[in-house]
DNA sequence: TTTGAGACGTA
DNA sequence: CGTACGTCTCAAAG
């Protein structure tokens, strides 16, 4: 069947035809964007894939095409081929790179409900040919996206093909005009003038010395090729006889760069509609290829869109869109009922109250029990169905936060009060406290944490809500992080927005302006992402048995956290500020005596100029490299050339210098930042201690870290020194485990050896060392004592022979020895340490004591390194998970009690294992007692749980 | 102005 | 060739 035979289609006069050249795109895609900025972790490039994406997503918003059709060349020869054997000899070298890319390319059009062709025998270029000489006949303005040139040929009043330029983003609009501009020829005449020419890019040769110049004129002037060659013997000079000599070149090249323009296909216009993108295909293999979240946003926004055209132009009505029915079910977005007034607010709840429906078990739940034999199995089932969905607006930065405005949904409707300039004791605000006293446990909120801070601007304050989807978001995926409620959206809901996107990678940039919204849709959405994100996570949390780890620990952890944030630890400025002048100091003298030795006043601050004064200048022998090649100069290199580079004085006097000025200049650093993070109304620094971030069910602590505080030499444990007990207080106390992590190991591997150690009460390392070598504890030397430490340590972290021994600073064949006494001894810490991966392998993800789950794909990579780190990530994350599971709770226990003791003394930080409160006169005694005993009996281990208090004025002497 | 690498602080 | 984090700085990219 040839296009002639097509049943005739019509088409509207605006309707547009896009033809792609597919491998012609990759090619051009591959070679503008560098293939190291886009490959996998696991090393698949994917810079063509990419751009291919990107370009297409542009094109299409640009030219808003009806159809679209891609056509890729086959594996085989061609008819060309035939005729002469090197053609295209330098294109089938592409590089492996490239080819590998191809399938994924094809992948991923299918997935975006994108047609694309191939066809034995014939070459993208006659498929291109084929289908731009049907959209031509059908009415259909139709546009050729190639950077092939033998494509202008198909150029005339309705086909115009968009070449790339230099930047792989410029396009060309080659229209009848533009090619005689650019050649002088018409597109009709351009092959005669390839024929000429010749075409590198397809191993064709031309006639020697003859160009786009010598060819056009020779056609101006002869009317066609065919011209030529019977005028042959009157061209003179050295070109004419170059053409005489290659004229059996020139006619056959013309044969081969004609376009077939009636390939057989199959398909007709009216099956290259598109627009029926298969979300999951898309996220999977974007998720594959490892594209971020704006990339597959904008893709998806680009291409979904062509449903809506591709429907509108399409008779007939299908019934198959049943799989994105739920995805659309999902947001519902709320009608806003603007609040006033108390009384409105008032009216407003009666009439909604009865559309919620959370049962009082659910509502009134109220954690107590944290033993092992505590029943957990409570779920949230249908509840958050029925429930309110409240979400505030405003910033809620720890000290500083703000509030613009509070939003409560239920059922299609939502009221929602403007915050930014109300009266604090209004009428209102005493509505809104009613109704979260009353219906707190029956709400589902998005940041508990966050919405405490904003609301507290307001005067209010909030008990448990029923469900966080911030925490459900985090339980049910602590390795994925979404920074906003859109990127929590697009990631758990297959949602897009029409945000303003900027591309975070490549020279390619999809500009376009942001719609102008009114804020309260966009609030009314964000309250209808909130409730769909609720459904969604609501039955994951309950199959895996996990919604008491939100209501249980998370949510009350939440409520601790936000008092410590909101009444943040003072510091000492002026102790600060003399301190970060004394380290600017001593970092100055250092720097002086290093430019000294070196010669040259270098910034030592930058690594690369220091491999070059090291490493080139000096001479010096290099030991480790960096991951990315170069000669590290870290603190252990550094140190190493230090003890090498005795015999030479310069270097020698150098290096001392640069480790001096590198410890002072750090703690300097770190103080500054301190003093730049004080809020001058209180003198107190508010970190921001996050809760959804750690992978392992740690927390975090940001703007500034306080959880990163020097604490291991002299000079930055000064840095302590400036936090201070506030105004009305008299100390502070700091109270931490000890080795928690071994304790948990004990008590969940049984292993007899290891709890009696810690029965025992005796020095633990030194009692472990004196099992391990089978000698009377007195016996044991302080080496052995330190290897057995760091072996016990390094257990958690699946620390190797070759790490111990590099650590310990002795052959790996000692540490081999020592690895295997100290298994032959803990044999069931060895055991389950094993079980934990072996585990992991088979249920694809690990679990601490409360079911906090980890996933690890990794574990199945066919990468040997990837795999290995999966492992030692995976044997850590239930040890590590469980330790930060019993610090919750000891935190959540340890807040109530000082509550239900009515003292003032409060918790202020949290740094992993330790906690620091601040102290109250005259409390210090009991204070003590109920942290230490919170702390201590969070659970019921088989050995005890240790924990040492210390007070003082300050928390480095709070020490113990 | 943004981004990645390198370095280094903590548990 | 030990897990989990956050922040600073430089230098190259935009």
């Amino acid at each position: 069947m040839s296009a002639d035979a097509q049943a005739p289609v019509s088409a509207a006069a605006n309707d547009t035809l896009l033809v792609v050249d597919g491998h012609s795109l990759a090619f051009r895609a591959f070679f503008a964007l560098p293939v190291e900025n886009f490959s996998t972790s696991e090393g698949q490039a994917t810079n063509a894939v990419w751009g291919f994406a990107s370009m297409l997503s542009q094109v299409i918003t640009a030219e808003q095409p009806t159809r679209l059709g891609v056509a890729f060349d086959v594996k085989g020869g061609t008819f060309r081929n035939t005729m002469l054997p090197q053609y295209k000899g330098t294109r089938e070298a592409a590089p492996e790179e490239l080819l590998t890319q191809l399938p994924l390319i094809q992948r991923m059009l299918k997935a975006l409900g994108v047609t694309y062709i191939e066809k034995p025998g014939f070459e993208g270029d006659d498929i291109i040919a084929t289908l731009a000489t049907m959209g031509d006949k059908a009415g259909y303005h139709t546009l050729v996206l190639s950077g092939d040139r033998d494509a202008f040929q198909l150029v005339d009043d309705n086909v115009t093909v968009l070449y790339p330029g230099h930047h792989f983003k410029d396009l060309k609009h080659m229209t009848p005009q533009s090619i005689v501009d650019k050649y002088k020829v018409t597109p009709a005449q351009y092959p005669d003038l390839a024929a000429l020419r010749g075409e590198t890019a397809d191993n064709i040769p031309g006639v020697p010395g003859v160009g786009d110049g010598f060819a056009a004129k020779w056609i101006n002037q002869y009317g066609s090729l065919e011209g030529i060659c019977e005028h042959a013997d009157e061209i003179g000079g050295k070109k004419g006889e170059a053409l005489r000599a290659n004229i059996d070149q020139v006619k056959l090249n013309r044969k081969v760069n004609a376009l077939v323009r009636d390939v057989d296909l199959g398909i007709s216009l009216d099956d290259l509609g598109f627009g029926a993108v298969d979300t999951k295909q898309v996220d999977e293999l974007f998720k594959e290829l490892e594209f971020g979240v704006r990339t597959k946003s904008r893709v998806l926004k680009t291409f979904n869109a062509g449903s809506t055209v591709a429907a509108s132009t399409t008779t007939s009505t299908s019934a198959d869109d049943t799989g994105t029915e739920s995805d659309d079910a999902a947001l519902q977005i709320p009608d806003a009922v603007v609040i006033e007034s108390a009384q409105q607010f008032h009216d407003w709840i009666a009439t909604h109250q009865t559309s919620v429906n959370v049962p009082d078990n659910i509502a009134d739940f109220k954690a107590s029990d944290y033993s092992e034999s505590a029943d957990r199995s409570i779920t949230c089932g249908a509840a958050v169905a029925h429930a309110w969905t409240l979400h505030a607006w405003g910033s809620a930065r720890p000290g500083r936060a703000t509030s613009q405005a509070v939003a409560i949904a239920a059922g299609d409707s939502a009221a929602i009060v403007n915050t930014a300039n109300i009266e604090l004791n209004s009428q209102l605000v005493q509505e809104l406290q009613e109704f979260l006293d009353s219906q707190h446990g029956r709400i589902i909120v998005h940041g508990y944490k966050e919405l405490l801070h904003i609301l507290n601007q307001l005067g209010l304050n909030m008990d448990l809500p029923m469900f966080d989807t911030k925490l459900a978001g985090y339980i049910s995926q602590p390795d994925f992080h979404a920074d906003d409620l859109q990127q929590a959206a697009e990631h758990f809901l297959d949602l897009h927005f029409d945000q303003a996107e900027q591309p975070t990678q490549g020279t390619l940039d999809f500009d376009e302006e942001q719609p102008e919204e009114h804020p309260d849709e966009q609030r009314m959405r964000d309250l209808a992402v909130i409730r769909s994100l609720a459904l969604t996570l609501s039955p994951v949390l309950d199959s895996r048995k996990q919604y008491w780890l939100m209501r249980a620990i998370e949510l009350p952890v939440s409520q601790v956290l936000y008092g410590m944030e909101h009444l943040g630890a003072k510091v000492d400025l002026s102790r600060l500020t003399d301190m970060r002048d004394q380290f600017a100091a001593d970092a100055r003298f250092a720097q002086e005596e290093a430019w000294k030795h070196a010669g040259s006043e270098i910034n030592l601050q930058s690594p690369k100029q220091l491999q070059k004064v090291l490493f080139e200048d000096m001479g010096l022998k290099p030991t480790k490299r960096t991951k990315s090649g170069s000669y590290t100069t870290n603190a252990s290199a550094l140190q190493d050339l230090y003890i090498k580079s005795v015999d030479n004085e310069r270097a020698n006097g150098f290096l001392g210098a640069l480790l001096r000025h590198r410890e002072t200049n750090k703690l300097k650093q770190i103080v500054q930042t301190l003093i730049d993070s004080v809020n001058p109304i209180d003198v107190r620094i508010h970190t921001t201690f996050e809760q959804t971030v750690a992978a392992t069910g740690r927390l975090s602590s940001v703007d500034p870290n306080l959880q990163n505080i020097p604490n291991r030499n002299a000079a930055g444990r000064e840095i302590r020194g400036v936090f201070v007990p506030g105004e009305g207080y008299e100390a502070l106390m700091s109270c931490d485990y000890s080795q928690v992590e071994l304790r948990i190991m004990a008590d969940l591997s049984g292993d007899e050896a290891l709890i009696e150690a810690f029965r025992s009460g005796a020095d633990f390392h030194k009692y472990v060392a004196s099992m391990v070598y089978k000698l009377p504890v007195e016996q044991i030397t302080s080496d052995q004592r330190s290897h057995v430490k760091a072996m016990s340590y390094g257990l958690a972290y699946g620390l190797s022979t070759f790490g111990l021994a590099q650590q310990l600073k002795i052959a790996p064949r000692e540490a081999e020895a020592l690895k295997n006494r100290y298994f032959d001894t803990f044999g069931k810490v060895h055991d389950y340490l094993e079980s934990l991966v072996s585990s992991a392998r088979e249920q694809g993800y690990t679990e601490t004591m409360f079911g906090r789950r980890r996933y690890f794909p990794a574990l199945r990579s066919t990468n040997r390194v990837a795999r290995d780190a999966a492992e030692r990530a995976a044997l850590n994350a239930p040890i590590q998970g469980s330790a930060a599971d019993i610090m919750k709770i000891a935190m959540i226990r340890a807040d109530q009690a000082l509550k239900d003791a009515h003292v003032r003394s409060r918790i202020i930080l949290q740094i992993h294992d330790e906690l620091v409160v601040e102290i109250a006169p005259g409390e210090a005694e009991q204070v003590t007692e109920l942290v230490k005993n919170a702390m201590e009996h969070a659970v019921n281990f088989a050995v005890p749980l240790d924990v040492s208090c210390g007070i003082g004025a300050d928390w480095q002497l709070a020490a113990h």
